[in-house]
DNA sequence: CGTATTCCCTGCACGC
DNA sequence: TGCGTGCAGGGAATAC
C-alpha cells in the first residue's frame, strides 16, 4: 500500500529513467482508472521532453513543458520501468514510452490510482487542501499540537487526515504512535504538546528509515526495477493483530477506527 | 465547519 | 473443487 515512503521510492527510481528524456508515445489500455483519463495525456504528452518528476504528499508530478501529469498509486498501483516490448499483463493499464526505449508502465489491479493533468500555473484541486510535508521543518509537535485543539476525532485519524499532514497512512500511522506510545483512540484534542513532539519526531524518524529500507512490500507494492521493499520486516504493530508485543510481551490489541484495521499495545501506549 | 460512514475495485484467505 | 463472504485501504463523496 503506496504510502509517503513507497512513493518516494518510486520517485527515486523513476528520475533517472525520465528526467531529460522525450515521450514518444502514451497507451492507454482503458479511458479510466478512479477517475476518467483526461484527453490531455493521449493528446499532449507525445513528443514532451520530461523536465522533473517531483512528489506531493502521495502523488507524483511529471512536469513538461505545458504542465504535468499527477499521478497516484492508491492502494495496488505500482510504476515499472520496462524495455519496450516487455510481455503486457493483466492491469498494465497505462504505458508511457521514451525516447530511450525503455517504457514507464502503470499497473494497479484495484484502480483506486488515478492519472490526471494540471495545466502549467495551476494547482489541481486534489493538491489544494493538503497538508505540510511530514519531512519538512514545516511539521513538528507544536505544529501538531495547534493544529488538534478541540478536536475530538481519534489521534489516529487526525494523523492520517491529509489536510493536517500528508503521506502518512494506516501502516505508518500504527507505527509511529508505537513509537511515540500514544494509544491510537486518544482524542487529538487531548494529547499533550511533549507527546506531540514525540509524535512528530517519530512520524520523521519512521518515514525517513522506511524510505532507507525500499518502502513496505505487503501485496501489490514494487520498485520501478522490480525489486520489493524491506521496512515491512521492521514492523512493531501493523499486521501483528493477537501477536505479542515486541517490547513488551503483551498480546497486541486490534479494533477498527474509522473503519481501518488498528492495531496497538495497551502496556506500551497510553 | 467537524465528524462518521459509505463507496469505489480486485485478489486473496477463509469457511462450508 | 467451488462458491460465498469478508477484508485490505486512499480518499472523495455523502450524510448528519
Amino acid at each position: 500500500m503506496p504510502e509517503l515512503p513507497e512513493v518516494e521510492i518510486t520517485r527515486l527510481g523513476l528520475a533517472p529513467e525520465l528526467e531529460g528524456r522525450s515521450i514518444t508515445s502514451v497507451i492507454l489500455r482503458r479511458p479510466d482508472l478512479r477517475w476518467p483519463i483526461p484527453r490531455e495525456i493521449g493528446d499532449l504528452l507525445p513528443g514532451q521532453r520530461i523536465l522533473a518528476i517531483r512528489r506531493r504528499a502521495k502523488y507524483l508530478l511529471i512536469d513538461l513543458a505545458p504542465g504535468s501529469a499527477l499521478l497516484h498509486l492508491g492502494m495496488s498501483g505500482s510504476l515499472r520501468i520496462l524495455a519496450q516490448d516487455s510481455p503486457v499483463g493483466s492491469h498494465d493499464h497505462v504505458d508511457i514510452a521514451l525516447d530511450s526505449g525503455r517504457v514507464m508502465r502503470f499497473n494497479d489491479p484495484r484502480r483506486f490510482g488515478c492519472l490526471l493533468w494540471q495545466p502549467l500555473g495551476e494547482t489541481h484541486p486534489l493538491l489544494r487542501d493538503l497538508g505540510p510535508e511530514p519531512l519538512s521543518p514545516a511539521f513538528d509537535g507544536d505544529f501538531l499540537f495547534e493544529r488538534s485543539r478541540g478536536r475530538k476525532t481519534s489521534v489516529k485519524a487526525f494523523l492520517m487526515d491529509q489536510s493536517v499532514v500528508v503521506g502518512v497512512g494506516n501502516i505508518y500511522a500504527a507505527e509511529t504512535l508505537f513509537q511515540a506510545g500514544i494509544a491510537p483512540g486518544r482524542a487529538a484534542g487531548e494529547v499533550s504538546r511533549p507527546r506531540y513532539r514525540r509524535l512528530a519526531e517519530a512520524v520523521k524518524d519512521i518515514l525517513a528509515h522506511a524510505i532507507r529500507c525500499g518502502g513496505t512490500t505487503l501485496r501489490d507494492f514494487i520498485r520501478p526495477d522490480g525489486r520489493p521493499g524491506y521496512f515491512e520486516q521492521e514492523l512493531f504493530v501493523y499486521g501483528r493483530e493477537d501477536e505479542p508485543c515486541l517490547t513488551c510481551g503483551r498480546i497486541l490489541s486490534g479494533s477498527r477506527m474509522g473503519n481501518r484495521a488498528t492495531v496497538w499495545c495497551t502496556h506500551c501506549q497510553k
